[in-house]
RNA sequence: GCCUCUGUAGCUCAGUUGGUAGAGCAGCGGACUGAAAAUCCGCGUGUCGUUGGUUCAAUUCCGACCGGAGGCA
């Protein structure tokens, strides 16, 4: 399919606590569309409030994909977001209405409009073997092999980088195929939606700061802390995948009293702030996103849905759609 | 009032037997292809409290002053 043909979505992205759940959902109204997540946490069931998931009022009758998909004892994945989220584009395509990924994490929204397969599924056992072997032999001895299966990608990597040497290898022993030549491959793929891509985010750097501190306060109101204990009472592992999100994890040292409230919500503010960055980082390297400033926005509330200022950026989201066409 | 300790990066502190200084954290930048809210990499000039003095040279030694902590009365 010719790229001037691929299925046109919105996506609305940008770093926490800009305002994206709230504004996809003012778009959807005045579009007619449906949202689809693309949040790595958010996917998982029994984690609200952390994950600062839209509530049944907040999303005022819009359809929403990809929250709630598995239980957090389960691990997730970009492929299994891929294929999973790919069904409810397509879903919302065939009934005429227009998809709207709403979300944070930039490799799962990358990933879906490219709509690529990976590399071989996760070996559990093959990636114990390995992560013990990097432990003993170290990261350059480690290097130094991979040089042999996959020279490219060894040269890329930073001895230090266990998690991708890893891969790398798992990539190579039980999917056959260097990551590299699977990476150069699948750059070469067109993308298979023609995606509007805005970015929301606070010119001044302080604000959006200010934001994530507010947004974590009032988490912590919320009763974040009993959410993340009752998790651990329904049997989720602590080093379960969903257990490493922000907030989450902090919170099982107020819990275990290994620390106390308050220096806890430091760190949580702490890593949401290099949280942001990080996406930041990600999100300027995409020359086809749209940045909206949200600095004048201060006095809306974080998390709070329906009000007339969302309905005034759904409409300017508008504006810069149909100048895009 | 007197005595002792202390004042070095946004924070906590190291250091210079006199040749103008460096760690951790924070912050900033970057990477990222089945854990991605994860993971990894890079970036350290700051009137060394202020002000006089000694010295070729003071953040370092001496004095005074101003903060802070403690002790004695």
């Amino acid at each position: 399919m010719k790229s001037s043909e691929a299925k046109k979505i919105i996506v609305i992205t940008g770093p926490t606590a800009t305002g994206k759940s709230a504004i996809g959902i003012a778009l959807a109204k005045e579009i007619g569309g449906e949202v689809v997540s693309a949040d790595s946490m958010q996917v998982y069931k029994y984690m609200d409030i952390g994950t600062a998931k839209p509530t049944k009022e907040e999303m005022r009758g819009i359809a929403h994909h990809m929250i709630d998909v598995v239980p957090p004892w389960e691990d997730y994945s970009v492929a299994r977001y891929v294929k999973e989220a790919s069904l409810c584009v397509e879903g919302i395509l065939s009934s005429k209405k227009i998809p709207i990924i709403v979300g944070g994490t930039g490799l799962y929204i990358d990933s879906l409009i490219r709509g690529h397969g990976f590399v071989s599924r996760p070996d559990p056992e093959l990636r114990k073997k390995l992560e013990e072997k990097y432990d003993t032999d170290g990261g350059e001895a480690m290097l130094l092999e991979l040089s042999n299966l996959d020279k490219k990608r060894a040269e890329k990597l930073h001895p230090n980088d266990k998690k991708r040497i890893v891969r790398a290898f798992e990539a190579v022993l039980s999917g056959n195929v260097p990551i590299s030549r699977h990476d150069e491959k699948t750059k070469t793929l067109p993308p298979r939606y023609s995606a509007i891509k805005i970015a929301l985010t606070y010119t001044d750097r302080a604000l959006l700061y200010e934001r994530i501190d507010r947004r974590v306060d009032a988490m912590i109101t919320a009763g974040l802390k009993d959410e993340v204990a009752e998790l651990l009472k329904k049997g989720v592992s602590k080093n379960a995948t969903a257990m490493q999100a922000i907030g989450y994890k902090e919170m099982q040292s107020v819990l275990d009293k290994t620390a106390d409230l308050s220096t806890a919500a430091e760190i949580i503010k702490t890593q949401s702030r290099r949280y942001a960055k990080r996406q930041m980082t990600w999100l300027r390297r995409d020359d086809n996103i749209k940045w909206i400033a949200m600095d004048s926005t201060r006095s809306a509330a974080p998390g709070s849905t329906g009000n007339s200022t969302h309905t005034q950026y759904a409409r300017m989201i508008l504006e810069m759609i149909n100048e895009a066409k």
